[in-house]
RNA sequence: GCUGCUGUAGCUCAGAGGUAGAGCACUCCCUUGGUAAGGGAGAGGUCGAGAGUUCGAUUCUCUCCAGCAGCACCA
């Protein structure tokens, strides 16, 4: 047998035989180690303590101290032991995958019978028996046949599929829980009873297509989470419970921003202050617009059939449509319309009134573009999925060799303006070419590499979301996250060389020969309403003062107060806050509480104190103590407060 | 759209085969109180919609609508 030289952490090298394993080499330290060890990274891969080593390599062996590998093998292996808990309990039931996530694991089964809550009970229960059992988890690599002929002998279809999707030069590696048995890529613990038995927690079952395919069957998913112990879950059940109270749907209750109703699913009442919120918003974004050079233009709601026919939205998109048929009888001739799903057709048709010439590219046309969309009603989430929303969508018009500058432009524009709205980072993904696509793969080459050149010319190295491209050409999708962590898109910015093409949109250039322009399309917030979704769960409902629909409230101590009440709130509307007087017979606790769960971010309380020195006791939001400030310093300090960052 | 769950007062929720309850909010009265709920009284509901079973349904059954979680979808 070949002798190999394996090296440690600590730089000190030893000799094992090839085909040595990390649990032989644990053993060979210390038999400590060896009992504490749950897995090690050999050349940089995670290596299960069964898996031998062939060659020189670079080992290290890991305890439950190395969180990164513990808490990986911990939601693994949870994962295997529910779903033998699950086929303990149900034999008939039929395994499929159960891979780690975010703080846990899911499994997804083939069951007849849905699983209640007191059937997740029921098999929390029998995992912390399958955890005391500590039975040991073997691993072999099995030949593909034998592994087949073994499923389908044992009646488990999916894993069958499973080994028929595995490519041929990798092992089909088999592991054992016990007497329980599944296909898994590894690596595992050395034995259940690793598992802390008291820090993992079944949290709901859902609905889930056999390899995420809607066509196929739909199966049942356990989700899970689990940590190395009991106060790391405490913890992250307390979090939810924290991020719950985030929610913008609650929120937009309790502070009065917006209601929705039955009869009009997924669409949006504005309330006062949410529509403050909202054009305090827009107007912001069109003072900014103006300054990067755009132009704003405003496009039809209601568009023939035609128009969507031209740009093949009619074809691609019909189904996400709102389709407005006129009745015969009351028009002169019956027409098909659709409300507007997006703005490109609309805005290429005003590009191509009058003749353009090269001098007027790039050309960037704006619109807070109101859109109506039939959206799947699973897909409908509060305000962040809705079917009737406002983009604050632009298209540049532009040559091949403007893609560059332009994206480098845009994502300048975009961090500056999530950095005013109080995000300093945000995910980047790029999504190329999807199955149902417009246009030539040459074409989609090009645009695809101008896209990546450009997003790397800015400095940014985008994470890849195959297949996840527009119909009409790649994107660059700038994603934020809500209170529990779920990512939404809402910059984008995609190349479409496409629609100009198929709208027939051309320019002059200097050759004085027509030429086909490049559609850049781009949103730096995506949608009003799911922007504002993530600002109130980002701030918690607590906006920057600027942004706040309610900023000041003026309440008296005594009634004799209330002149100067009303004095100080007119003298702060002057400089153009929003004060409101409370002058209501109510303890000054009472409005104090108020006001402090409506989120208004300044109250300036006033007694007979006050009004003889006519000052205002200032108390803010999340802050318990007060001061006291004259009148004039006050107004000048929130006068200037107010201002949107721009204006500052 | 799919799987599961949910729908009772403005909000949060309790309840039972015999046509409904609490707290907060709301209205009125008393209280002028110094920084997160002062006291009292009152008003408020086609129990999501429709059909069926029943002497009787808000309660049981079915269909539909909407919401929630996840999946699929997402220009």
């Amino acid at each position: 047998m070949a002798q190999i030289s394996l090296t440690f952490p600590d730089g000190n090298a030893r000799e094992y035989a090839a085909g040595v394993t990390p649990a032989e080499v644990a053993a060979d330290i210390s038999t400590s180690l060896a009992k504490k060890a749950i897995s090690a990274t050999v050349n940089g891969a995670h290596w299960d303590m069964q898996w031998p080593i062939d060659a020189d390599a670079s080992v290290a062996i890991h305890t439950m101290k190395d969180d990164a590998q513990a808490l990986e093998l911990i939601r693994h292996d949870c994962a295997h032991i529910m779903a033998r808990a699950v086929q303990e309990i149900w034999p008939d039931v039929k395994v499929t995958i159960g891979p780690v996530i975010k703080d846990g694991w899911y499994y997804d089964f083939d069951r007849e019978e849905p699983f209640t809550p007191e059937d997740l009970g029921a098999i929390e229960k029998k995992m912390k028996e399958i955890i005391n059992r500590r039975d040991a988890v073997t691993t072999e690599t099995w030949d593909r046949d034998r592994a087949v002929k073994f499923y389908e002998a044992n009646n488990e279809p999916y894993k069958v599929e499973l080994i028929e999707a595995i490519p041929g030069n990798e092992p089909i590696r088999m592991y054992w829980h016990g007497h329980w048995q599944d296909l898994c890529r590894g690596p595992h613990l050395q034995h259940t009873g690793q598992v802390p038995a008291d820090a993992f927690k079944l949290m709901n079952v859902a609905g889930a297509y056999w390899r995420g395919d809607s066509d196929r069957q739909m199966l049942q998913r356990i989700y899970g989470v689990a940590f190395k112990n009991k106060e790391d879950l405490k913890k992250h059940l307390h979090m939810l419970e924290e991020a719950a109270k985030r929610d913008h749907r609650k929120l937009g209750r309790e502070m009065d921003l917006f209601h929705m109703q039955e009869e009009a699913p997924g669409q949006i009442f504005w309330h006062p202050n949410g529509w403050r919120v909202f054009t305090t918003l827009q107007d912001y974004m069109r003072r900014k617009q103006n300054a990067g050079g755009y132009v704003e233009v405003n496009t039809p709601q209601v568009v023939d059939r035609k128009l969507w026919e031209a740009s093949g939205h009619w074809e691609k998109y019909q189904e996400n449509m709102f389709i407005v048929e006129v009745d015969e009888e009351h028009a002169r001739e019956k027409a098909i319309n659709a409300l507007k799903p997006m703005n490109c057709p609309c805005h290429v048709e005003i590009f191509k009134q009058g003749l353009k010439s090269y001098r007027d590219l790039p050309l960037r046309m704006a619109e807070f573009g109101s859109c109506n969309r039939y959206e799947p009603s699973g897909a409908l989430h509060g305000i962040m999925r809705v079917r009737g929303f406002t983009q604050d969508d632009a298209h540049i018009f532009c040559t091949e060799d403007q893609i560059e500058s332009e994206t480098k432009e845009f994502i300048a524009f975009l961090s500056a303006v999530y950095k005013d709205l109080g995000f300093e980072t945000f995910k980047v993904k790029f999504s190329d070419r999807p199955e149902t696509r417009a246009g030539s793969d040459e074409v989609w080459d090009r645009a695809e590499a101008a896209l990546l050149a450009a997003t790397r010319a800015a400095g940014i190295e985008p994470e890849l979301n195959p297949g996840e491209g527009a119909f009409y050409g790649p994107k660059l999708e700038f994603v934020l996250t809500d209170a529990i962590g779920r990512d939404w898109q809402c910059g984008t910015h995609q190349v479409d060389f496409v629609l100009p093409e198929r709208l027939d949109a051309n320019y002059i250039g200097e050759d004085g020969a027509k030429h086909r322009p490049v559609m850049l399309h781009r949103a730096l917030l995506g949608s009003f309403e799911r922007f504002i979704g993530i600002l109130i769960e980002e701030h918690a409902g607590k906006f920057p003062f600027w942004l706040a629909p309610r900023q000041v409230v003026v309440a008296s101590i005594i009634s004799d107060a209330d002149p100067f009440v009303h004095e100080v709130v007119a003298e702060l509307k002057a400089a153009g806050v929003l004060a409101e007087a409370d002058v209501r017979n109510e303890k000054i606790n009472y409005k104090v509480r108020e006001h402090s769960v409506g989120k208004v971010p300044v109250i300036l309380a006033i007694g007979q104190k006050e009004v003889e020195e006519r000052t205002v006791t200032v108390r803010r939001l999340g802050e318990k103590q007060t001061s006291v400030v004259t009148l004039d310093a006050i107004v000048e300090e929130l006068g200037q407060a107010a201002k949107a960052p721009d204006l500052a």
